[in-house]
DNA sequence: ACGCAATTCACCCAGATAATCACAGTAAGG
DNA sequence: CCTTACTGTGATTATCTGGGTGAATTGCGT
């Protein structure tokens, strides 16, 4: 039964959206009827029949059903585009307003970073990763070392903020997985050093480890700051996660580890000897 | 206290765009502090310290803050920017999967609209109704008229599908509550007959009733469906939100009614006397 | 007037969530 | 080294929302 596993998604994005069990399942199940009475609505959503109307009603309220007052009360949903429509303007309403309140508070003792040594912070989902990467891409004063493992993460925004940096006159250092990531660096970006790194290791699960995941960039400005992150691909519930740790100060170990591995990665043959701690 | 309202509508958005009370107040309070330990956290938001860790746990996971692994404990909360673009595309997502698995799901007996007689239908939600005019002046074969009562809903789109209809060689009719917007009208629908409707009490609330309602749209398509809302004044909470009713059926009371009124409305020095009932 | 279905209302119960507590680790200072 | 205060984790209890059920009311057809 695909229909029913359809129905269920249905079901739980419309909850995850808002709305309660019950008006989602009222919903899917006007969605499938032009038209449908309490009865008809209660049969093919398991909704209990006495409840549908409370359901009805505030499905009405946010706009997402029209109903016919007469002696068997029918109802019908609105066209899904138009719902999606409906909810997208709620939501962006709410949004809104939200950075509105939330600029007018922010006005809190703001003493600037203090201290920026010694710290690693962890943080999740790869918006907010591809975000954090472009700003430390952006604050970089001397040199930028990327590494790509895969092809999704190089985003015209990522070529954007590296030109960027290029056109500071800073180092910007590219290592990627294969020769055909690699070309397209080097025809986005003509000035940068591109490699195809040489940490094979890196690039594919260890063998030996049970886990399956996958360094997914690893970024070192400055020799002195650091991001690494990674996706679970055992999760297929939704789009795997991505999650990243973030480090800064010079003498912050897994800074200098990163560095160590990063100077032998990209240049396999050398043994450059950085500065260690 | 204008702080503390702000704060508080401020935790409501958050709670509304799916967020639990706890992780709201954490957030809010994170919004707050450039960095901040748990018990700081906790006395900026009234959150029980203990369960501090929880709510920013599940924040961390969604993208919202970030978390530095060190004794005590610190945490910060990404820009109020990138926290919205998180939200969003999170929201985009489902909402996209949704209208694809609706689409999907809809083939249910679909029996085209039969006995399209004395139906009555109500909906709510401004979008909800705009997209439901749109919809009637498209389907109109021989005549539309509408009585516009607030600035607001001439949009765009609405003046566009009034274009299509006159395109159509339609009789287009259309009453404004002042010379102002009749100009506008005018301009926009050179073919269209533009009145200033003579229906001074529809523009103001009666003066013996206590209700602050106020009828927005008018609007009576081939003297066989209409579709009349109104706004609710008094509501201050949110954007006031608009009600209305349609239906169909040239021997429908409401229609009938409506008819009559439109007649009288619209020409205010005849005794049209259209066909009634 | 009667019966049946439609609709509403009020209540119960369960799972989720808020609130509190007790305890085990950890850092700081004497 | 020991004390002390504090940080973090887990278990426990209270509260509340919302799902589930049946009775009471309304309205319609016969």
């Amino acid at each position: 039964m695909e229909e029913l596993s359809n129905h269920q998604r249905a079901v739980e994005l419309l909850q995850q959206l808002g709305l309660k069990e019950y008006e989602s399942k009222c919903f899917v199940a006007l969605s499938q009827l032009p038209k449908a009475t309490a009865k008809e609505i209660s049969e093919l959503s398991d909704v209990p029949r006495t409840r549908v109307y409370d359901a009805v009603r505030v499905l009405e309220a946010k706009g997402l059903v029209e109903v016919q007052h007469s002696s068997p009360q029918q109802f019908r949903a609105v066209m899904t585009d138009e719902a999606a429509q409906t909810l997208r303007r709620e939501f962006e309403s709410r949004t809104e307003t939200l950075v509105d309140v939330l600029g007018k508070l922010e006005p809190t003792n703001f003493d600037t970073d203090r201290e920026i040594t010694h710290e690693v912070w962890s943080l999740s989902g790869s918006t907010s990763i591809a975000n954090r990467t472009h700003q430390l891409i952006g604050s970089a004063e001397q040199e930028v070392v990327l590494i790509l493992n895969r092809r999704k993460i190089l985003t015209d925004e990522l070529l954007e903020h590296l030109r960027n940096a290029l056109e500071m006159d800073l180092d910007v250092l590219v290592g990627t997985a294969n020769d055909e990531v690699r070309e397209t660096v080097e025809e986005a970006l003509p000035d940068a050093r591109v490699f195809v790194s040489g940490l094979e290791w890196l690039h594919s699960s260890p063998a030996d480890a049970a886990d399956d995941t996958t360094i997914s960039r690893l970024l070192l400005v400055d020799k002195n700051t650091i991001l690494v992150s990674s996706v679970h691909a055992n999760q297929p519930e939704r789009e795997a996660h991505e999650k990243a740790v973030f480090g800064r100060g010079f003498d912050n170990g897994i800074v200098v580890i990163a560095r160590r591995l990063m100077a032998t990665g990209l240049q396999p043959t050398d043994d450059p000897g950085l500065p260690g701690t």
